[in-house]
DNA sequence: CCCTTCCTGTAACATATGTTACAGCTATTG
DNA sequence: CAATAGCTGTAACATATGTTACAGGAAGGG
């Protein structure tokens, strides 16, 4: 691990080879774990099965706390997560980390930094459970993309709702309060789930490493909007008793 | 203007044709504006003429200070900048604003919002000098891609340098405090132009725009980094006096 | 069952940043 | 030349958020 950027973070692109009868993943486990994925959207198994065999891949496993890839890692292949979980964090020198995103099976990762002038990893990548990449060199993405234009456009789609994505933290950190990204947070909860009642999955310190706040200062400020009769919270259970409220704090 | 997404800000594509002989854009400006623009990289200007005449395109204008798309506009077509510039802004309802990027011909809008599950733009672009904006349907340039690799290739890239830029932009508003971010925007400055000492082009109040902050806090900020002798400021002059004590504020 | 670990709740205090206001400087414009 | 607009510098004060610390509850493992 020296200053040199390493490849793919401990990938060494000679071991890959297009696939043959001796590779257990495709063999075994590659339909069930690509068929849902988005880049491989409006593909039949069957499809998906030929290009893997086509393109030159590999999978590595990670443990639970792995480091998948490191900041300023320089990103030459696709990697798409077959099996597991992980996160993307940003940390400054002090060791205060920034969680920019989950990724969970079949998620892409790196789908935007494998193009462009600048290959390098801006994120830390850390499975948060046993987890399985595959991974599949840039050129022989970029062969598939003339090959095959279903592939061509979900790539597009997957970069494009990134940025949108990228876009809406952005608003999130930039330009709201603490009260405002919570409002956010439960808002879109309700608008994803429909229902007005319901249990936060992520902890108060995973929601603090979110928004980039302290976890006492979330804490506070859920404390202050339920005396304040905006919502009801009792531990992770959280019920929205004033909706137009909560959207007036989105400011 | 009523709540209905509106076809690309008043662009309505039933005006767009193929270029015929009296595209007055074809024949008199194409080969300057576009040569220079990252997505017509590599590509020589008869080729670029080609493409343009074979694609459905129109050309509006701007003036200073117009509206060239607004926050949750739909977007179908490409927008490149063949002249003048842009800024695009986020709002809160409060109207405090957010600057995200500076466009200049022969910059792209919108490239990230073409594609994918929501194609609504999350900014306001707003001209900040006359401009002359070419207009391209996403089928037409999905077409393109299909036919011209590199084109494909080089919108890759202007997506995946979005998400570079993006990705740094959340870190900068996530992870540092008013001294880190103007730390980190004087040494981008040192790195891109290799001087200590050098004038800034952006207003304090376009800084503290581009940081989410407000303006007498950075200006407080600049004053205490002066009389701590890491920087000499004096009006938009800047001296970098203690480099290391600099890059020690990227906390 | 105890021990450990992780979570939440909460408080006191420290610090960073925002807000508002005003004064002075410079460039522009009529 | 006067008037205006936009910029910088600065101060007093208000507010939001961070930091640190501790207590107690819930869950899991030996």
């Amino acid at each position: 691990m020296g200053s040199t950027a390493t490849e793919d973070n401990n990938f060494n692109e000679k071991y890959i080879q297009p696939c043959n009868d001796k590779c257990s993943f495709c063999f075994l486990n590659y339909v069930d774990a690509l068929k849902s994925s988005y880049i491989f959207k409006d593909l039949k198994a069957e499809a998906i099965g030929e290009i893997i065999k086509k393109v030159h891949h590999q999978v590595k496993t990670y443990k639970k706390d792995e480091l998948i890839a490191s900041s300023g890692d320089t990103c030459n292949s696709l990697r798409i997560i077959v099996k597991g979980a992980a996160v993307g964090e940003m940390m400054d020198f002090q060791g205060k980390s920034l969680r920019i995103e989950e990724l969970h099976a079949p998620d892409t990762i790196a789908s935007a930094f494998l193009f462009g002038e600048d290959n390098t990893l801006p994120v830390d990548v850390i499975a948060i459970e046993e987890t399985k990449i595959l991974f599949i060199p840039r050129q022989d993405l970029m062969n598939l993309f003339c090959n095959e234009n279903t592939v061509l456009k979900n790539y597009l789609d997957i970069i494009s709702n990134r940025a949108q994505k990228l876009t809406k933290k952005i608003k999130l950190l930039g330009l709201q309060s603490i009260r405002g990204k919570f409002a956010n947070y439960l808002l879109e909860h309700v608008r994803r789930e429909g229902k007005m009642e319901f249990t936060i999955k992520n902890s108060q310190s995973e929601l603090a490493n979110m928004f980039g706040i302290s976890r006492p200062s979330l804490g506070r400020v859920i404390r202050e909007m339920h005396n304040e009769g905006i919502i009801e919270a009792d531990g992770r259970n959280i019920k929205i008793v004033d909706k137009k409220a909560l959207s007036g704090l989105l400011k």
